[in-house]
DNA sequence: ATCATTATTGATACCATATATCAGTTAAAC
DNA sequence: GTTTAACTGATATATGGTATCAATAATGAT
């Protein structure tokens, strides 16, 4: 399974810029140590749309609850998203500096991500309707991409 | 934990229209037999924002697995949404019939619900925007509510 | 009504994803 | 270099949910 990285945000043309996971953590008073610069690297090389386990497997001499913390601490420090399939299934995509959003193909599980001013201007009008404190927000399209709607399994 | 039900859809005053879910299994060829009553029943007064075990708490005597599977038919006919706290906890909510999205507080798990005409219009121009074809989305606004931010814990 | 058919149930086992525990190890600070 | 704090990884446990399957209940045909 191949992770393209389809960039939709047409108006804004710059490349998507990723958090330094490494740093991210540095500043965050975490030690990088062997063990979490190699789950590092599996991200790094993985990038979007990955899994937990998909990182152990790759990662073999790393234990499988170093890896777990390690997604969970770049959770928090904002440099990963985790993304929810339809069904529940839980998938992991590196995250860009600016705030954006994801697809997600629903048949071969690919994770693209955009960044859209109308929406983001719909989402302040809706904060500011909303009388409640807003924390954050959860926003992914399924889609079935263009690979999988031409050829393959349809 | 009491789940109160508020619409901010301001403009279009009319009540949530819930639907039927007895009929809409039914009308699925589904049978409505005794456990499926008493889960249906559970459903309506648990309302927004329950979870499958506090189905199974207020059910003893039906067994957890048709408790889920109930649940997951009810999802599948669109009876039922099945919400993601950020911490990635589900919880399910009496859908209604209108598209709609949620609110949940972080605090306290209340989920409300609205309907926004300036969200749909977005939903809609990033869905012309996107080349995929979009076959679903999930949008979930996470909040401090007022009852929480008052009074309690902050 | 009775029987045959089919769907449903619920106990149980199991799976996936993830966290808690804790003794042993590593890295940092002094 | 020693002390201190953070980190690791094996393992156990928690959580949310599905698969299996014999027993049961609902439906349709006679």
């Amino acid at each position: 399974m191949v992770s393209i990285m389809i960039d939709y945000s047409m108006t804004s043309q710059q490349p998507a810029v990723r958090p330094n996971l490494a740093a991210a953590l540095e500043d965050r008073g975490f030690r990088i140590t062997r063990p979490r610069q190699r789950v590092i690297g599996a991200i790094e090389e993985q990038g979007e749309g990955f899994t937990a386990e998909s990182l152990c497997d790759a990662l073999q001499d790393v234990g499988r609850a170093t890896v777990y913390r390690t997604i969970r601490h770049l959770l928090e420090v904002g440099s990963l998203c985790k993304l929810i399939m339809p069904d529940g299934t839980p998938k992991y995509s590196l995250a860009r500096v600016e705030h954006h959003h994801h697809t997600m193909c629903i048949n071969c599980g690919t994770v693209s991500e955009f960044r859209d001013s109308t929406i983001e201007r719909a989402l302040r009008s809706i904060e500011r309707e909303i009388p409640d404190e807003i924390v954050g927000h959860r926003m992914e399209f399924y889609v079935v991409c263009a690979a999988c709607s031409t050829h393959g399994s349809r």
